[in-house]
DNA sequence: ATATTAGGTAGGGAGTTTCCTACCTGTCAA
DNA sequence: TTGACAGGTAGGAAACTCCCTACCTAATAT
């Protein structure tokens, strides 16, 4: 149903790490050290994390020179909001709910 | 901004089982044992997801007698919709692009 | 009363994650 | 051409995850 929807981009989204840095290339590509320059963590680190948003297909990443600059791939977020279509229901039920104890009071 | 989204929902869905537990709570609450019958697993280990989905507030459980009903709650999920919408303009370019290719051709 | 059933908890082992430092290559600047 | 800079890779320690078996309580059934 989902095909390309893998472990891979949950697995990369469990990292609070990994998640500021989607959030960073929300505002355009960033080189790795202007990523790295976010975080209390040394660079290397910061090149593994990539590394996995790179296998999630979640960033891409172009040479410039001896620069590499990572931009956001928003497709593997795409099909996750299609993952959570089947949960939708239950959160507009819960809505619903809210609002006819509001509405008694 | 998103407060209630932590980790604990991120870190819960990373793992495969436990995103199968949400999908078979999808046709109604369901009991422990009724949940592991689907699984290649001894029992104590989906015990031990159910409690991971539970810390995440994305389970609800209701004893009743000496079963326990687990049941979906999608809260979360709803938070984790909302966390994707600064993405969603990313994906909507790709899309537009991929369009314009099409009519190209 | 006793046995059985539902299901949680404890402790542990294997595998994985996440960080580190050390080191390497490729590019640019002097 | 030599030095400095961007950034990836290797190897390893500490912590965490995921599964197991053994065991526990509470509730039902006999």
């Amino acid at each position: 149903m989902n095909p390309d929807l893998n472990d891979d981009v949950f697995a990369a989204l469990a990292s609070p790490v990994r998640r500021a840095l989607l959030t960073l290339l929300l505002d355009g590509p960033r080189t790795v050290n202007e990523l790295a320059a976010h975080f209390d963590m040394r660079r290397p680190s910061v090149s593994e994390h990539l590394k996995v948003l790179r296998d999630a297909e979640l960033v891409s990443e172009r040479r410039v020179g001896r620069e590499r600059h990572y931009s956001l791939e928003a497709g593997p977020l795409m099909e996750l909001q299609e993952w959570l279509h089947p949960y939708e229901r239950f959160w507009r039920e819960r809505m619903a709910g809210l609002r006819d104890v509001l509405e008694d009071m």
